[in-house]
DNA sequence: CATCAACCCTGAGAGC
DNA sequence: TGCTCTCAGGGTTGAT
């Protein structure tokens, strides 16, 4: 399930170590789109037409989605849970299950999409900030200083783990690096945003960050099929680890369902508090 | 505004 | 072996 640190590690891939290495600046020989429900914009029809002869002129990220210029095009992709994309020297091999939508450029490469789930979209478009717009800030940004996400808590009453999750808030983090932030933090999912003290809100930001930054250095956490290139899921302390000791303090890690995602904590290191009068 | 349930999908794993 | 059932989960939509 592709978060902020797995997209990162796919986006850095696709560009290839050097110039000419990667799917860069190739020009577009052939699309062909196989599932098209995974396509939210334009028309299928126009959407091989569009590509024909345009180059990915640069690759970046924002939250959770792929950001491939084509100008005067953008293409925007979302892997959701199962979505993945591999760049492939030659475009003679066989497709594999589940390849969706395969670009093909004129030096025989290619670059496939493949979504076992189906739960990725595409989009193509002269107005990327139309979908982008609605993201919330990046994790990573220098320019979001822990006062601002202190006063970003501020205003929510929401709990604190849907918020973290809701890429309106803040962009990129998924139930994985959630899960992870707050146990780092020892912050109790189910906290009111608005409770956090400057303090804690400090602390979470840092957090986030250093779980974010733990999981592209690893390139990534492969989790069930989707995605193989990492190996932070042998790092996680809370995710997936239920009745296994909590490696700060030995006491069982335990797994609760809030906002219809399983979540994992040390109720002892991540206490809920008690309202004191 | 906050919360929740359903939906979109497939494959893995459990149970028989 | 092979069948059926349940579950997982990001994001959207609609209901409460």
């Amino acid at each position: 399930m592709p978060e902020l640190p797995e997209v990162e590690t796919i986006v850095r891939s696709l560009r290839g170590k050097s110039p000419g290495d990667g799917i860069l600046n190739h020009p577009i020989y052939r699309t062909t789109l196989s599932w098209e429900k995974a396509l939210v914009e334009p028309q299928p029809a126009l959407f091989s037409h569009c590509l024909l002869q345009k180059s990915i002129g640069s690759l970046n990220r924002r939250g959770k989605f792929l950001v491939f210029d084509l100008a005067p095009w953008t293409m925007l992709i979302h892997l959701r849970m199962s979505g993945d994309l591999r760049y492939e020297s030659t475009i003679s091999d066989p497709l594999q299950k589940h390849d969706h939508l395969v670009i093909e450029f004129d030096n025989h490469t290619r670059l496939v999409f493949n979504d076992p789930r189906k739960f990725g979209r595409i989009w193509l478009t002269h107005e990327p900030e139309h979908v982008l717009s609605q993201l919330g800030p990046e994790p990573l940004d220098e320019q979001l200083t822990q006062e601002k996400f202190y006063a970003m808590l501020q205003t929510k009453k929401q709990r604190i783990k849907p918020l973290l999750l809701n890429q309106s808030f803040i962009a990129g983090l998924g139930n994985i690096y959630t899960t992870e932030a707050l146990f780092r933090s020892k912050i109790h999912p189910l906290t009111p945003a608005c409770q956090l003290t400057k303090d804690e809100s400090g602390i979470l930001l840092q957090s986030i960050r250093n779980v974010l930054e733990d999981g592209i250095r690893h390139n990534g956490s492969s989790i069930d099929w989707a995605y193989r290139g990492g190996n932070f899921q042998n790092h996680f302390s809370a995710y997936g680890r239920e009745d296994q000791p909590c490696p700060a303090c030995g006491n069982p890690i335990t797994r609760e369902i809030i906002g219809q995602r399983s979540t994992y904590l040390c109720p002892v290191c991540q206490p809920q508090k008690v309202l004191s009068e």
